[in-house]
DNA sequence: AAACGCCTCAACCGCATCCCT
DNA sequence: TAGGGATGCGGTTGAGGCGTT
């Protein structure tokens, strides 16, 4: 797989460029192992390798690192993705912080050939994760959604503008709360449905954010004149919890009408996945 | 079995940012 | 503060895999 050797006068003469062979792969992990990397640019000439700097690093940030978890990536990983692509779009190194053994690459890879793919399907814009099916305005002619799914195609632009006022106004709690630390990523909210409602459409706008965890690594931190609360990450890690205490839905299960739901819980649509 | 087309993902490019002098 | 080199990041490419006809 890969690329072939571009033939460009542009790149450093004499240097390999394309796959890399199992023996090259060695001697750069060999030399890593040994040395350690300091300097990217000295680093193929001190480990034997006919390569740029660059080419190096990207074999051994995406491919040989010893931490990296490969394999398919799980709900969970999907879901955040999904909520912090929602919140920060292509930023996809600060994605890759926030899921422990994965690269921003792949990461970047595997936006760009499945979950683009499936927020379309769902109808939704994959930039800004808006419908792309409805107007904004709820004009007239819109008839009442049919289901859960159409529902949340429906309203999300709303929920997701409370939901962005609620994340400035915790932002800016904690510019004013020095004692505070910052927060380590960008909160993701989740949404509970009122488990009282009696059909899909009933108290919509009444979805509440979340109350109270065992979870330490999940702190509610604001409230709004409605009393809702929200949560973020307490931990100080760069690899944080990467859910708030919510069951995460097992791949297996579809969950339509789940009583938690996450806000973007694209797994609500699973059986639409190609 | 062969041909074709689509999909995946490793690797590249160019620009942005950081860091040192 | 400016300039230049090193590193990081996001977008893009294209070989090889795989499914379909």
């Amino acid at each position: 797989m890969g690329r072939s050797p571009p033939s460009s006068s542009s790149n450093q003469i004499g240097l390999k460029r394309g796959p890399w062979t199992h023996e090259e792969d060695h001697k750069l992990v060999s030399f890593i192992t040994k040395h350690g990397y300091g300097s990217w640019r000295s680093l193929p000439v001190l480990a034997g390798l006919n390569r740029c700097g660059k080419s190096c690093r990207l074999r051994w940030a995406n491919y040989l690192r010893p931490d990296i978890k490969r394999g398919k990536f799980s709900q969970q990983e999907q879901q955040v993705i999904l909520d912090l692509h929602s919140i920060l779009g292509n930023k996809w190194s600060v994605i890759a912080s926030h899921l422990p053994g994965r690269t921003d690459n792949e990461i970047k890879n595997f936006w760009n050939t499945h979950l683009k793919k499936r927020l379309i399907k769902m109808g939704l814009d994959p930039v800004t994760h808006m419908p792309a099916i409805y107007d904004n305005t709820l004009s007239a002619h819109h008839l009442p959604p049919p289901n859960l799914e159409n529902f949340l195609l429906f309203h999300l632009p709303t929920l997701k503008q409370q939901l962005e006022a609620l994340q400035m106004a915790t932002l800016q709690e904690y510019l004013q709360l020095p004692q505070l630390p910052p927060p380590p990523f960008t909160p993701t909210f989740h949404l509970q449905y009122d488990r009282n409602m009696s059909g899909p459409y009933a108290n919509l706008p009444d979805l509440e954010v979340f109350g109270a965890s065992d979870d330490p690594t999940w702190t509610a931190v604001s409230g709004d004149q409605n009393g809702a609360s929200m949560w973020v990450s307490s931990s100080s890690s760069n690899a944080p919890s990467p859910l708030p205490p919510v069951e995460a839905n097992s791949e297996s299960e579809s969950a339509p009408l789940t009583d938690e739901l996450m806000f973007n819980d694209y797994s609500l649509f699973s059986d639409i996945d190609p």
